[in-house]
RNA sequence: GCGCCCAUAGCUCAGCUGGAUAGAGCAACGGACUUCUAAUCCGUAGGUCGGAGGUUCGAAUCCUCCUGGGCGUACCA
């Protein structure tokens, strides 16, 4: 049951006798913001006033006349001015509860109309290693596909792969020259990976020796405009002047910053620069930029040898990135890389060529939209196609397949316009009926409130990010297991725990940050045992566990004959309603597709409230044994909403930590 | 230049489909273990919600302007 969903029915019943339009005002009946004004409100006499030409409060009374809640509700009342607050019964209450003790789902029911959604999320590039910029991606965009499947909708989540690129290129350049056969027979993943990172070296080398000049360059350009705006003097004229000011201040932080970046760059190449060796291979290897990217026109263009050397490496990089899911307990429906839209591109320019959406501008293909400056190209000057092109192909082919009725792409914010405007030539092309939504979401920072890097500069790899948030817990659960007196773990279980518990502390830290805003890493504060944690509820769930063992509860049979929940302390009511509400939390996470909803939920409503609830109302040691087993259900369902909860985030729940 | 986003407690962040006194964790201070895991809990203190207007019965939330930051901006993804 979705208490929110059904008190919504029963005011639609009630209003429309009174106004025409009742949606707007449903969604004015929410949870209270206090529990002293009862268990919910409805917010919707107050507007009514105009159109009614009634006092609020008048109208709220009409209201409660006409609904019909005398089941659930204890007497609405009025408050402030025309507030009607709502309580629920306790009897109500116990009845909700016992159907959810006896229902895999926990009372959480499914849509009554179930949609189809493609997500499509993580999509990293398989020649690289993945990276921490890959972590928001993947995480939320599984979160969503769960939550979403949960709730009885079908779901595809398609892993739109980078494996078609220049990175490629790259590979298949790095493999003719720098290869060793030994290791590429003993590991091949680690050679190729060695071979990527090798190749990515040397042009940065290039590309740092040819950049530097241009940029100091600039810089000193940058320095004499600095001086000649200084030395103008003020012209009197007071807003221009202040704008002036102001842009000179704005200027000189650019130059510094610029400044500091061609410090970085100069550090870094004369670093790359003290190996005689590498040295002597850029030198060789003067023209691998172009040389890579012609490898690559190869493989497009079906190049005998190098398509064989691609479909040799593709499931190797592939394997490489599995191991990340695998520890992420990551899947896919679908994984359709770009190259999987390949024959498709050409057929999508010649359509949008057509059909008179796209003309040629610059000697590029060009679509033009409204409200944007520049074009969406979907082909360039020299014939080859961009990932616009492989996008709208990929609808394309999602449209022909599935029909969904939405498409959401899990993607960081910097593509926002790109979406945009891919949105906005979908739309043009015919896809006019299906719901198109960037899921966009901030950037992971370092300490320095800067996109995370390792001290040397270089992207943070997502496995060594692993490793570490699973070392450190280790460390915790270690150092709290050697504080008993007789330890509980064996080593090999210690492992097993921090694996979950770091992995889950990692996807729950960043889930539970609204997706929209950038946030600071922070190993401590992802592990912390207390606070808005996976740690924290997996805890939770662990001490329920732990008083089943202690008190030698049979769970399992107290479920089969749950019909004496009773609500005498306020903090078991509290707790029963944070329980009832987890439905309402799910749709919470739809509405906007936000999963920081859900953890918000289950730590601020559910978690709080057992915290409340475990020191106030002992289960072992209750007074009586209906009591104890009353207790003992709610403790059962408070666990089984966290492990349902947090496995819906991805989250494993442990039975001792 | 244009476009998008952000600014909430000392710190990290919630709250933003408008609702009654603005929340959490950390840090600080004071309490609670012969007690179901103290890996915890309870309490105290901490705020002109960047600033100024506006809309509304009601604004952290919506609109306008200002200040300070970030990001994007014709052939990378």
């Amino acid at each position: 049951m979705n208490i929110l969903a059904e008190l919504r029915q029963r005011f639609d019943s009630a209003l429309s006798s009174m106004v025409e339009e009742t949606s707007p005002l449903l969604d004015m009946i929410r949870p209270a913001t206090d529990s002293k004004f009862g268990d919910y409100q409805a917010n919707c006499a107050m507007p009514l006033k105009k159109q009614l030409g009634k006092n609020p409060r008048e109208i709220a009374q009409d209201i409660i006349d006409k609904l019909d809640v005398a089941d659930m509700c204890e007497t609405p009342e009025i408050a402030g001015p025309g507030f009607i607050n709502l309580k629920l019964k306790d009897d109500w209450i116990t009845q909700q509860l016992v159907a959810s003790v006896g229902d895999d789902r926990l009372g959480v029911p499914k849509v009554a109309t179930p949609k189809t959604y493609v997500v499509d999320y993580s999509s990293p590039n398989v020649a690289k290693p993945m990276h921490v910029g890959h972590i928001r991606s993947t995480v939320i965009g599984d979160t969503l596909s769960r939550v979403l499947r949960f709730l009885g909708h079908n779901v595809i989540s398609d892993n739109h792969l980078g494996d078609w690129g220049t990175q490629f290129g790259m590979i298949i350049y790095g493999y003719k020259h720098f290869r060793e056969d030994a290791a590429y027979q003993q590991n091949p993943v680690a050679e190729l990976s060695r071979i990527y990172r090798f190749v990515r070296k040397i042009m940065d080398v290039l590309e740092t020796q040819a950049a530097l000049p241009k940029r100091k360059l600039a810089l000193a350009d940058q320095a004499d405009e600095i001086e000649n705006r200084k030395s103008k003097e003020p012209t009197g004229d007071k807003a221009a002047d202040k704008k002036a000011a102001k842009d000179l201040r704005k200027l000189e932080g650019q130059h510094n910053n610029a400044k500091g970046a061609i410090a970085e760059l100069e550090n870094k190449l004369a670093d790359l620069q003290a190996d005689s060796d590498l040295m002597a291979l850029v030198k060789e290897h003067a023209k691998i930029n172009t040389a890579v990217l012609q490898e690559t026109v190869k493989l497009h263009e079906g190049d005998e040898e190098n398509l064989k050397l691609w479909h040799e490496f593709l499931p190797k990089c592939r394997d490489e990135i599995q191991r990340v899911y695998d520890r992420l307990d990551i899947t896919f429906d679908v994984e359709y890389g770009e190259s999987f839209y390949h024959d498709r591109l050409a057929n999508v320019v010649s359509d949008f060529e057509k059909q008179g959406l796209a003309k040629q501008s610059e000697g590029a293909t060009c679509v033009f939209l409204d409200g944007f400056k520049a074009p969406m190209i979907i082909r360039k000057q020299d014939g080859a196609f961009l990932y616009a092109t492989t996008d709208l192909a990929t609808i394309q082919y999602r449209m022909e397949t599935w029909k969904p009725d939405a498409m959401l792409y899990v993607v960081d914010h910097r593509q926002g316009e790109h979406f945009d405007k891919l949105f906005a030539a979908a739309k043009l092309w015919g896809c006019a009926d299906v719901e198109m939504k960037h899921i966009s979401f901030g950037t992971v920072m370092g300490p320095d409130g800067k996109p995370y890097k390792t001290r040397s500069g270089d992207t943070v790899g997502l496995e060594g990010l692993l490793d570490e948030a699973v070392s450190r817990a280790l460390t915790i659960v270690s150092d709290n297991d050697d504080k008993k007196e007789t330890p509980d773990f064996s080593d090999a279980k210690r492992n097993t725990i921090s694996e979950l518990v770091g992995i889950g502390g990692l996807k729950y830290g960043d889930l539970s940050q609204n997706r929209e805003t950038d946030y600071i890493f922070s190993y401590e504060k992802m592990l912390a045992l207390n606070g808005n944690t996976a740690t924290y509820m997996q805890y939770a769930y662990a001490r329920v566990q732990s008083i089943f063992r202690r008190g030698s509860i049979d769970i399992e049979q107290l479920r089969e004959n749950a019909s004496g929940l009773q609500l005498n302390h306020p903090a078991e009511r509290t707790l029963a309603v944070a329980i009832l509400r987890f439905a309402e939390a799910l749709d919470d996470v739809t509405f906007d597709y936000r999963p920081n909803l859900l953890t918000n939920y289950l730590f601020e409503e559910l978690a709080k409230s057992y915290s409340t609830f475990f020191a106030n109302c002992p289960v072992l040691k209750a007074e009586d044994d209906v009591t104890k087993e009353s207790r003992a259900l709610l403790c059962d369902l408070t666990a089984r909403v966290i492990q349902q909860g947090l496995q819906l985030l991805g989250i494993s729940t442990v039975e001792k930590m």
